[in-house]
DNA sequence: GATAAGATGTTA
DNA sequence: AACATCTTATCA
């Protein structure tokens, strides 16, 4: 399988969020693989109001000012991680958050973007890491490409909730909400 | 230094 | 519908 490039991260952030559906999430553990097709992202630009990045560079946020192709894990709500993919030209502010993903090798719960971090076990650890190496402890492969994308507000934001940002592949059972 | 709220998931 | 439970950002 082929690894994706940083280029394919350095584009319009809406557009990595679209086709982002259908690629494989790699995470290795010890000499383990655990793989997962990515069913389900958020996207989030610098410009919007939801966005970590929105008021600027802070502690949190920094990572995804850098190019894109690493990635941004953060913690919330006291016991979750959730993991996303910096997107755009260094100094954007963009990234897009995995939602959802089909697991396969293995029976996983990763219909939600916290119980994939658990399942996968992504914790800070891995944020700000290269996610375009299979050298890395997680990267991203080309997989398919559905041809049944629908787009729908994003999931448990308060600004910006109108926002059409959230794309899932119609029909997958792992895309964590009805 | 203190405090409020958060890109959630589980349990009741 | 409540709760688990802690980092980040913001304000003093």
């Amino acid at each position: 399988m082929t690894v994706l490039k940083k280029s394919f991260y350095l584009k319009d952030t809406l557009d990595v969020a679209r086709e982002l559906l259908g690629c494989v999430l790699c995470r290795r553990i010890n000499d383990e693989i655990l793989r997962g097709v990515i069913v389900e992202t958020e996207a989030y630009t610098q410009d919007d109001p939801a966005c970590h990045a929105y008021k600027g560079i802070t502690e949190r946020s920094k990572v995804m000012f850098e190019d894109g192709g690493i990635s941004y894990v953060y913690f919330i709500y006291g016991m979750h991680y959730c993991f996303n993919t910096v997107t755009e030209k260094k100094n954007q502010g963009c990234a897009v958050l995995i939602r959802a993903l089909e697991p396969l090798d293995k029976s996983l719960k990763t219909n939600g973007p916290s119980r994939l971090c658990k399942a996968f076990s992504i914790t800070k650890e891995l944020n700000g890491v290269d996610i375009t190496t299979n050298k890395s402890d997680i990267w991203i492969e080309k997989g398919f490409k559905p041809d049944n994308i629908t787009s729908a507000k994003r999931i448990g934001i308060k600004e910006g909730a109108d926002y059409m940002r959230r794309f899932y592949i119609e029909g997958n059972k792992w895309v964590s909400k009805k």
